[in-house]
DNA sequence: AAATAGTTTAGAATTATTCTAAACTATTTA
DNA sequence: TAAATAGTTTAGAATAATTCTAAACTATTT
């Protein structure tokens, strides 16, 4: 019963890694399957690189960066660059913007509607906008 | 007369220094200085030491990026993530936000009345917010 | 089943940044 | 104003995140 579930959801992934011209490979679609396994998550590579290895699944670290940004090309995944040392990849790719805890240094969504731009300013001409990121930083009181 | 110009400049800087509890060193004097001279403009470490090497001054890398650090603490300079390999320091501290042109990695001010936000959400309640970042991402159409 | 096109891997390379500890400099003290 | 001290600068090493390389491997096409 659980083995049919997840075949179904092996299957899904291996649907969605085609539909974005992304051979499924063995690695590819278990690292995605991990990835999307929590519903939304901030994720950077080296921790699901982690996470996969203390599972006993195996993987590169190398293929784990590669897949990620394949992923984010693909717009499956969306980055949010928090500070110089720092790159999260967010499962949640729906317009949405972030808190930035600097005391953990972790990242919670803010949902799209609490937090409205007046007006978006025009981009020079012959430039058009290709992504829009708020980070609000939190800290201690 | 370009000289009392330069003395009187080299001592507002020194002031400066002295008010945010740095000792206005001979690099940090002329650090700053060299910031400063352009009015505003959005700089990273490597560049501003190249900068700063091509027109004879000396400091070491590790100076400059000191530097930067005791400033952005001391609130002179103001720091902007756009992505996980670029660092910027902005020179004006002001509230204002960016547009990030990924054609050629450079930023460009946007007024800080020229977007709004409707609202700011309230952080969760121990905590408070110490910055707002927005980065409206640009290409070429 | 063979040919090919694309992928994975370990480890090296690269880049940005911070650390270390010795030499140096500004400030304070007497 | 010289000695003591506290803080700063430096070169180079260390660290960390990410990308590159090229050989071995795997999926897809023929």
């Amino acid at each position: 019963m659980i083995k049919e579930k997840n075949k179904t959801n092996k299957n899904r992934y291996i649907s969605i890694l085609k539909e974005v011209d992304l051979r499924p490979t063995k690695q590819r679609v278990m690292l995605i399957s991990n990835i999307f396994k929590y519903g939304n998550r901030h994720i950077n590579a080296d921790k699901i690189h982690k996470e996969i290895l203390y599972i006993g699944e195996k993987i590169s670290l190398a293929t784990v960066y590669n897949t990620l940004n394949h992923l984010t090309d693909a717009g499956l995944l969306r980055q949010v660059k928090v500070n110089a040392n720092q790159n999260y990849f967010d499962t949640n790719t729906q317009a949405h913007h972030h808190f930035f805890d600097e005391s953990n240094q972790s990242l919670i969504d803010i949902p799209y509607n609490e937090i409205k731009l007046k007006e978006i300013p025009k981009p020079p001409s012959n430039k058009k906008i290709s992504d829009v990121e708020i980070i609000i930083s939190i800290k201690n009181k």
